[in-house]
DNA sequence: GACAGACTGTAAGCATTCTGTAAGTTTAAT
DNA sequence: ATTAAACTTACAGAATGCTTACAGTCTGTC
């Protein structure tokens, strides 16, 4: 995992950087807007760490000709708190995510991470279930290593039975789960998406199924067991 | 793909030399700063490393000479953690990226690639999906080996949808990654750019597909997948 | 400058896909 | 056998995406 870090402030950057470096990233330091840009042109990063407050160029500037340049590569800005202007917090300035200094490292550390769990981002989480795949991050769906189409209802509820594999799950709570508290379906509904979802794995070669149990509600059942 | 390599610690360089051989480079290894600043002279190399530890020159003179003798070849420094200068580190120095030692072959091997990718550089970065390639370098398509003209908001959604191959797209995502801050567009302006870059494909008779996902994007699928 | 041509976003209507409802059928437990 | 629960199917309204036409912008050329 690759990180670009921008920090004109070498004390900083070098503890900062320790400490990345401790939590198994790799770290390209550099101090100046120039090279910022000339950095984020160059290389592949996962993501990009900003300090606005830099000597040579405006700090949004810098970012905004990052993003040219790296569209997808997510950015964490570090700022002084009353350098914090609207757009900023807003995050309309093409930032992903924000900090304000003085911050701790471990506050840094878990922004990161969490902007590289984000959509489209490096870090993923994949439930497994037999042969089924979920991606938590793009909330894709492989079965039997093959891409499958899921609707979004269906894809909702594979991903819950996906997070609670193994445990029971009353239609009360399934509703609860899928449906916000405004719109309450009639508990035919889960029935029915539980049958379409049900349908699609079988079709294309699911080794885990959903059981019912009558009266109770339903459950994943991992494969082997 | 011929690489100098400018060592003076003998059983090092074997054991690196050994592994970029494996990797398909051709290697020259010289082991004195006056050898390293004649071969460059003498020969054409696609990426020059080198170790900034040499017993007889300075190492950043022998990077001086070398820059002047081969401005356009891209050199990667080894150097001891202490020896880090910061000059070094901002990369102003001259080489194009560094490496602290001890240092993992495959991380050497991961930063010589990366600097021949580089734009001028001797390897192009070539996105591959399907039949459909993208070259980085000059951001050119040839769909079916053949060359095709795309505009320039179809490149870029097209280079999005390249690098990240295989993952869910969500518009929203699409559109923080090609359109600036300032001029946010209707979600509809997504739909029409994909429309007529996969018209473009169809065409063209590109075997990789973007896929629609009610509710939730895109996604671009790997042919064989 | 002026013009032609390509490019891009907007808007509107059309087409498709989703999804909950309802009604009938099947299943399982007592 | 009876009954409650769950399954299945068809259907219609809703949501979403596709497509087309159009207009404004930009580009390069004469």
């Amino acid at each position: 995992m690759r990180l670009l870090y921008v920090e004109d402030n070498e004390k900083l950057a070098q503890n900062t950087c320790a400490s990345l470096l401790k939590n198994g990233f790799t770290v390209d330091v550099v101090h100046t807007g120039e090279d910022a840009i000339h950095a984020a042109k160059s290389f592949e990063y996962d993501a990009i760490i900003l300090d606005l407050g830099l000597p040579d160029v405006d700090g949004l500037t810098v970012l905004k000709e990052i993003k040219l340049a790296k569209p997808e590569a997510p950015v964490v800005i570090c700022t002084a708190r009353d350098a914090l202007d609207d757009r900023l917090k807003g995050l309309n300035s093409g930032s992903d995510d924000y900090l304000v200094k003085p911050f701790d490292v471990s506050e840094l550390i878990a922004r990161i991470k969490a902007v590289l769990r984000r959509p489209g981002g490096a870090l993923g989480l994949v439930l497994e279930a037999g042969n089924i795949h979920f991606h938590t991050v793009d909330r894709s769906v492989k079965i039997a290593g093959k891409s499958a189409k899921v609707s979004k209802r269906e894809l909702d509820l594979l991903e819950l039975f996906m997070r609670r594999k193994g445990r029971i799950q009353s239609k009360e709570a399934i509703e609860n789960a899928l449906y916000g508290f405004d719109a309450p379906p009639t508990l035919n509904a889960i029935e029915v998406a539980t049958h379409r979802l049900r349908k699609k794995l079988l079709d294309l070669g699911a080794t885990s199924k959903i059981q019912t149990l009558r009266g109770i509600g339903y459950i994943l059942e991992d494969d082997g067991q």
